[in-house]
DNA sequence: CGAACGTGGTTGAAATCTAAACTATTCCCT
DNA sequence: AGGGAATAGTTTAGATTTCAACCACGTTCG
């Protein structure tokens, strides 16, 4: 039971200043996208990963991986957006345990208009005041977090 | 209704790799002090803060400022973490609306052991997989981030 | 003073999320 | 072929979160 390595102060700040940063970040575009758009955070995530997917149509799994979500949640979440008509569910054809959720037209409409207001909103509170030097660190950064992530599994 | 500035791909690249990893830290972070200490992620933010502050003790309002909770969630969490024993409520001598919580002994004492584990995690999973100027880099952008954010107010 | 407004905090109901159980299908192995 | 384990996805129940309404106290100002 030996004392733990603890963060030294400036390691402490910087963590900090993350935690902290990524929740009101996240926040933020959460109630900007549900102000403007009627999309939770994660309903827009759905919708632009199905928006970059062949044929706007992916598996639930792997929709589940793209966006960062436990399966349970994606599928309430996709009954939610297939009530709105914004996504529909498609079964596969040859595992028929297989389910595609596809992206609607009309979801589609409402992801491109949504995406228009988002980025600024992104650049407002994220890539205007970060340094162009900083971004690529984080980009760096957080690619190696996902990479460590994914490997511990 | 001009064509807005879309972010290029090297920009959307570091911005996805982070919206990303910042989810599934979290989420992470969150598993780990559950499984470990039964504390929820922002419950355990509530016991650190009340931890440094004087007296282990703060106004609601002050301690929702700086665990980035709205109040309301603060007010249902503090139930929680009172019902449990680990924090408790005091009333405010000058100001008969307001409301103290202090971090009990055995709140303490919770915290303490699972701050040690925290932060091998937090190690683990950030600091030893992220090179040490790009999370130099990570802390100043946040910082920028959080002011911003702040001045939008 | 006292009426209007602002602040601190709680509450209840509705929405969302999590965890575990469950159905259906496919895979693997003998 | 066929029985058990694994995979895909959904569902249910319970916990958490949000949102709006609310109560109590404080502050301001005519």
């Amino acid at each position: 039971m030996s004392e733990p390595r603890w963060l030294d102060a400036a390691q402490q700040r910087d963590w900090r200043a993350f935690v902290d940063g990524s929740l009101r970040l996240h926040d933020l575009m959460d109630r900007d996208l549900k102000a403007k758009h009627g999309l939770s955070a994660p309903e827009y995530e759905i919708l632009v990963r199905l928006s970059e997917a062949p044929g706007r149509s992916l598996r639930m799994a792997e929709l589940a991986e793209h966006a960062s979500q436990s399966r349970s949640r994606l599928s309430h979440t996709c009954t939610r957006l297939e009530s709105k008509g914004l996504v529909a569910r498609e079964s596969c054809p040859n595992d028929k345990r297989g389910v595609f959720a596809r992206l609607t037209d009309e979801g589609f409409a409402v992801l491109d208009r949504a995406a228009r207001d988002h980025v600024e909103t992104v650049r407002d509170f994220f890539i205007d005041v970060v340094d162009p030097d900083d971004l690529r660190a984080i980009g760096r950064a957080f690619t190696a977090v996902n990479t460590r992530i994914m490997s511990s599994r």
